[in-house]
DNA sequence: TCCAGCTGTTAATGCGTATTAGTGATGCGC
DNA sequence: GCGCATCACTAATACGCATTAACAGCTGGA
């Protein structure tokens, strides 16, 4: 005679897999050591406070335990309104896509080092944009709730699901700098002074006039470089009357005509932005070449960033380099921060230093003696 | 005089959990739509089998929904459906390691594009060696129970654990070729046949005597394409007697005298297998370049696998390219029946082809008349 | 002897959702 | 007008864990 399917039973048949067959309960452990599930519990949960546990049920436990190799579901655990250790990375283009160069790896070096020394583990989430995980619901963001916090990488993240999740008080930081949603954390280079700094360097060369090609885009990493620039400038004492160059496509407008006439202005050095195309910095070099000039002999070039990877055989840039590993373990301490919830910064915001990279396209500018000293 | 804090409103407060602030339950949605959360549930669930709710309800429901600004939880949702749609990647090396060309990059890109596809998020489980998150336990492998399934990064995985996991029914595949715990799936590439293919191109170019370089390693990737390349002598009928050469640093054996000596015998073409470093292919290039030779006009040269970055600027290698993303795509496909734990396959392994690569340094043999036909 | 005060453990409950057994109400056939 | 389906929905429960009130056993002081 057949009992009576019970549901339990009924669930752990077809669908399976996921749940019965291996993963052990707290309920199992409890059973096994002898215990309630209460007792289990207490002490997986580890907490010293209020913890009046005998040293020897506790090593029951903790035996079972690990006889069994259990391990909490994140969800239950989440649910209860605790924490599961989780960190989520959301991104809304593919976290690695076909073309390694568009790719976040490099803050994810950095990401998943900090992750591991707090004691965390990452969840991708997935196909943010191609319509993965999370295609089906009309809000994408609010699976990344399912951890206790989360990182989010690049600008596509529609706002206002985003106020919803901040609003909430759920632990979010963004990579990079970001205004939008109002409150939100974020953690970004610090390209103002990295940028004025370039510019400083190149005054005190000697250059006199020195002209920013930028692209025609709003992002706050073009304009901090270009303030910046504008205070080096200022510092200098350098004229800022067309001194920025802007342009929606510098492959076009950047011409060695164009070029031969700045000099003949008087410009002798110039500062491309960093973009993720490279296409200030590639029109720059492109119309240098093609006037048949050679920097740093004749003029200086600064990039404020690195170089694009297809131009790594290139004399290295003078600029500076945007220590992404560090970004991407800056922007875990924060959000390890929020999480904690105890010590929430007042403005939950990081700023990060770039470093000033030599390089070998500036020096002197033509003509000048040399640096005296 | 200050009420004592309730639960509820302690919990809200500092660590600001998932939960109260001001997000809509079902239950809420419910009582403004005049129904029950049930039927809620039932609306939103959006089932359509067994789902016997009048069209004005699902109205109502909807619209209260909407009103409400209402999205599911998706701990809850977890927690209540048994599975929680989470794929785990262990690797007991860094997944992002600093230096992207030891990463497991070119795979990950496969996993990520068909987990999104089938609705599943990824698990990182980081510092699996370094001390991370699992790091307390003893059996770090562990973790991974918490995800549905888990795919298993690098040879390093303990076979004890990895058995443990298997016996127990949870769902792991091996990223390559791994017999160690038996019945444990995996998928890895055909470097069999593709070594074979390689020979016989060389052969039927006309060369009659083939030497294969490999360092000394017993990785079934090394013995793998080792039983290729021999098989491809045997199809070829070629001579397999000191056709392998074997050594632990191939750098300092494989001299350009050796080689001459090996080209007065009568060998005409070489072969060397991929290794993480690249080693044999780097000894076999520095060793063709100081002794002055020059592929193909002087020999022929193949590589079974991929050149290292570094060399990236070289004439490409005539070999075969390793499917990478492809591999990391069948990873999850098998990984996703696993866990699905329906129709499982007998034998859960699968081997995909590697895609010949023409490449520049293999041709005739010098001194051979050019090709029939 | 009795109770206050511990200590160690458990029973009970809640988190938000999915699922299923069940309940009225209605319609249908005879 | 009486069963009997069917329909539309609700009540109840489970999911796995954390948390807390409560309880049993014990000690020591009065």
């Amino acid at each position: 005679m057949v009992e009576e399917p019970t549901k339990r039973a009924r669930r752990g048949r077809a669908p399976a897999p996921a749940g019965r067959t291996g993963r052990p309960r707290q309920a199992e452990v409890a059973r096994l050591a002898g215990v309630s599930q209460a007792t289990v519990s207490l002490v997986l949960g580890g907490k010293q406070q209020g913890a009046a546990i005998s040293q020897e049920t506790r090593q029951n436990v903790l035996d079972a335990a690990g006889r069994l190799g259990y391990v909490p579901d994140p969800a239950a655990r989440r649910l209860a309104a605790a924490r599961n250790d989780l960190l989520g990375v959301f991104s809304f283009t593919a976290t690695f896509p076909t073309d390694v160069q568009h790719s976040y790896y490099p803050f994810l070096v950095g990401v998943e080092r900090e992750a591991a020394a707090r004691g965390y583990d990452l969840v991708l989430f997935t196909g943010s944009s191609t319509g993965g995980a999370g295609a089906g619901g009309p809000h994408p963001l609010n699976r990344a709730r399912l951890a206790d916090g989360c990182l989010l990488l690049g600008r596509h993240a529609p706002v206002d699901e985003l106020r919803r999740l901040v609003d909430d008080g759920f632990p979010v930081v963004h990579l990079g700098r970001r205004d939008e949603p109002e409150g939100l954390a974020w953690v970004g280079a610090d390209y103002v002074s990295s940028s004025r700094e370039v510019v400083e360097r190149l005054a005190s060369l000697g250059h006199r006039r020195i002209v920013l090609v930028r692209e025609d885009d709003e992002a706050p990493a073009s304009t901090d470089r270009e303030q910046g620039f504008l205070e080096g400038l200022r510092v200098a004492e350098l004229p800022e009357t067309e001194a920025v160059f802007r342009s929606a496509d510098p492959a076009l407008d950047l011409t060695p005509e164009r070029l031969r006439q700045w000099l003949a202005g008087g410009v002798t050095a110039f500062v491309a932005e960093e973009t993720d195309s490279g296409g200030a910095w590639r029109a720059l070099s492109t119309a240098v070449r093609e006037a048949g000039l050679k920097a740093p002999r004749d003029l200086s070039l600064a990039l404020l960033g690195s170089p694009p990877p297809d131009l790594a055989d290139a004399p290295e840039p003078t600029g500076f380099d945007i220590p992404r590993a560090q970004l991407g373990a800056e922007a875990v301490r924060l959000l390890a921060t929020l999480v904690a919830g105890e010590d929430v910064p007042e403005r939950p915001v990081a700023l990060v230093a770039c470093t000033y990279r030599p390089g070998a396209t500036a020096g002197p500018p033509p003509g000048a003696r040399p640096a005296p000293g």
